[in-house]
DNA sequence: TTACGTGCAAAATATTTGCAAGAAG
DNA sequence: CTTCTTGCAAATATTTTGCACGTAA
């Protein structure tokens, strides 16, 4: 249990909630693939391993992997897109030409984050920012 | 023309297509409100005015606004909103708990960007960013 | 054994498209 | 006139729901 995912199955169970088959599938797709998954990815995956999984368990297993706290969701680029919860906080840069996306450590943010409190009272509440623009590669190529 | 909107008649008809009645509604109830503007909000403006306008002219011509650069749109808490574009960059603070927006300028978030590119390369595009918190009445309320 | 969860199919929504008629330039 | 746009209706796509059955605990 060395990894991010603790021990999600206790998670699930202490609040009398049940672990399921589809329930580990569908948290073990959003696992793969480096961070972001979208729907479809995830949709792909389970089936890959269990033809039988139904479109609706997919939509309510996601939704209730969220109200559980152990998945978390984004909007990036218009995709909707999730990723396993708990990790460090992190955001992406992500490149509007060429679509790659890189990871950003919280503390570049925290100067910031701090501004906002300071002046305006306000609590910035950040588990994942998305930040499009143009990444090195591409500026470099025109 | 004092305003923000410049000369949005003249930038559709350089490019060759037409300013419609349709057009100039939807632009308006865009408008209209203050800031941000959700599909359902527009359409109930637009038939305010004009019973007529068919829903897939709303989709069609938001689409187009788009394209022409008129409008923006962004991801608000689940829901797609649509503004006028051409203003200052600026974005804003959604309180999670009252769902209250103010308004941020741009100049808070210019040290982080310029961080961002300086350390990673990465040229932020950033015409208009949510952040997600608690506001201060609410953290008071606590 | 007990309800929570799933599959299934249908319903409710949301969005897109083809095409003929209407209208902007 | 020309051809871009719209309205309409149908086609798609997406998401949600009700219900009987299966199964985790």
């Amino acid at each position: 249990m060395s990894h991010q995912s603790l021990d999600y199955a206790t998670k699930i169970r202490e609040r009398g909630f049940r672990l399921t088959p589809q329930r580990e599938l569908i948290l073990d797709a959003v696992c793969e693939g480096s961070g972001h998954t979208t729907f479809d990815e995830i949709c792909a995956r389970v089936h890959d391993k269990a033809k039988a999984i139904n479109l609706a368990t997919v939509y309510r297993t996601l939704d209730f992997l969220c109200g559980m706290g152990l998945i978390v969701t984004a909007e990036i680029n218009d995709h909707r897109v999730y990723e396993i919860a708990g990790q460090q906080p992190h955001h992406h840069l992500v490149c509007r030409a060429c679509g790659r996306v890189e990871r950003l450590d919280h503390e570049m943010l925290e100067a910031l984050l701090a501004k906002v409190e300071r002046e305006r009272g306000f609590k910035v509440d950040m588990g994942h920012m998305v930040l499009l623009g143009q990444c090195q590669d591409c500026r470099n190529r025109e």
